[in-house]
DNA sequence: GCAAAAGTGTTTGGATTACACCCATGC
DNA sequence: GCATGGGTGTAATCCAAACACTTTTGC
């Protein structure tokens, strides 16, 4: 019988991996580090640490967000959590994945003590990274897929102000495909954005109507009319 | 400046909880145990074990399955992972849910060194459980909800051979919803399902036609017509 | 025959698709 | 004027909801 001291159990690490996922350009980029000390020292990564004791799971993934960006009061959502015995080389570290949506042009990542180097990569662009962090990323941008296609999360990456060409190219190099614009703009009718007052500037085609995502009236739907978003 | 050692952050406990869904007369059941012994001894709650120094998350949890089951071979689903500091009244025990899915007159749960008594109770029906199990069932409930959405998981917890009905009776309890027969069974259309040679037995009305899932078929329609489940 | 649930067909309105066309701006 | 993307309308088609109806069994 395989039978084990109580207190044996007590020798594990636990850890909180935050993946940072923004959109540009018409790609989906995740924000990774160049790790500044062993293990896999100089190797890309996705930012994590460990979970201080009296801390809880999203406590600890917000603040790696907050050494990073400076940014607070960003939605967190939990991913997959990975827990191979042999998945950290100094000893058994399970970690728990998170992440997080945000705006790419409203706020500059620095470099800090555990990152030498920060860098957004595009999601279809990303190589080697250090421990089984390729697999941990591909887990989680399945569920962000997951997410975008039943909660308004695309507006956390785009810009605060974005026309509906910025939102459509989000949905296509999400699912990728390629929609129809007309039925595109069909499709979103229900969905309550505010078409603002302004336009778009210094562009070299006619300027395109800037909207932004009505939070209050979205949760007013959910309550009175039985709401829920799609985008499939 | 939180300057720890880094020893300290091993210091930790990590267990895996296996929540257990079945299905019978119209109404999804979660696998309870009475508890054996402190904390909350006595008390009803969702199956879970420490996990094994060199164990992954996902054998811990087959491992708590066999040992109420002896059922091997089941697929198990990753849920949340819980860790608030205070979870737990005996230490820092972070846990990570998964979830089951099997048919309930397929087997005998066993009362076990840890589980003075076992029980199916249905999932509306739960009461007041031990640590913050409530939170992680409802948590753990949602996934499964939205699993029966994109992934034929329902054929895991309807018997081998089901009738239509009971295909559309399971759905209409996870999304709390009246469906029509004959819309049901249009929509379903496109799932593959064998009709069998059998029939119902020993019902006072006309016996209905007994079908099975077509996993075969399934895979193969994945791989060749880009197919994907949808129930919605 | 009656109760109970199985099983099917038809109509209708709203959504999805494909595609064509016009509009505003910079150069 | 023309290149570039923004923005809209229409017709054909598909799909989902509502509802009525027939069938097969036990008693």
């Amino acid at each position: 019988m395989y039978k084990i001291e109580f207190d044996n159990f007590f020798t594990y690490s636990f850890s909180s991996d935050c993946v940072i996922f923004g959109f540009r350009d018409g790609e989906i980029s995740v924000l990774l580090i160049k790790r500044a000390m062993e293990p896999f020292k100089d190797q890309w990564a996705i930012p994590g640490d460990l979970i201080y004791p009296d801390e809880d799971l999203l406590d600890a993934s917000k603040r790696i967000l907050f050494e990073l960006t400076q940014l607070t009061d960003i939605d967190l959502h939990q991913a997959e959590t990975f827990g191979k015995p042999n998945r950290h080389p100094q000893g058994r570290v399970i970690t728990c994945a998170h992440f997080a949506l945000l705006r790419i042009d409203d706020f500059h990542a620095e470099a800090s003590s555990w990152a030498k180097e920060v860098a957004w990569i595009p999601i279809h662009k990303v190589t080697e990274l250090a421990f089984d962090h390729n697999v941990i990323l591909n887990s989680t941008y399945d569920l962000l897929k997951q997410k975008l296609a039943i909660e308004p999360v695309c507006f956390d990456m785009l810009p605060e102000k974005f026309t509906l060409s910025e939102m459509q190219s989000l949905y296509e190099y999400a699912f990728d495909t390629v929609m129809d614009k007309a039925n595109f703009r069909k499709k979103i009718k229900s969905i309550p954005i505010k078409k603002l007052s302004e336009k778009q500037q210094n562009v070299k085609h006619r300027p395109a109507q800037l909207f932004s995502f009505d939070q209050d009236k979205f949760k007013e739907m959910i309550e009175t009319d039985h709401y829920s978003f799609k985008m499939y």
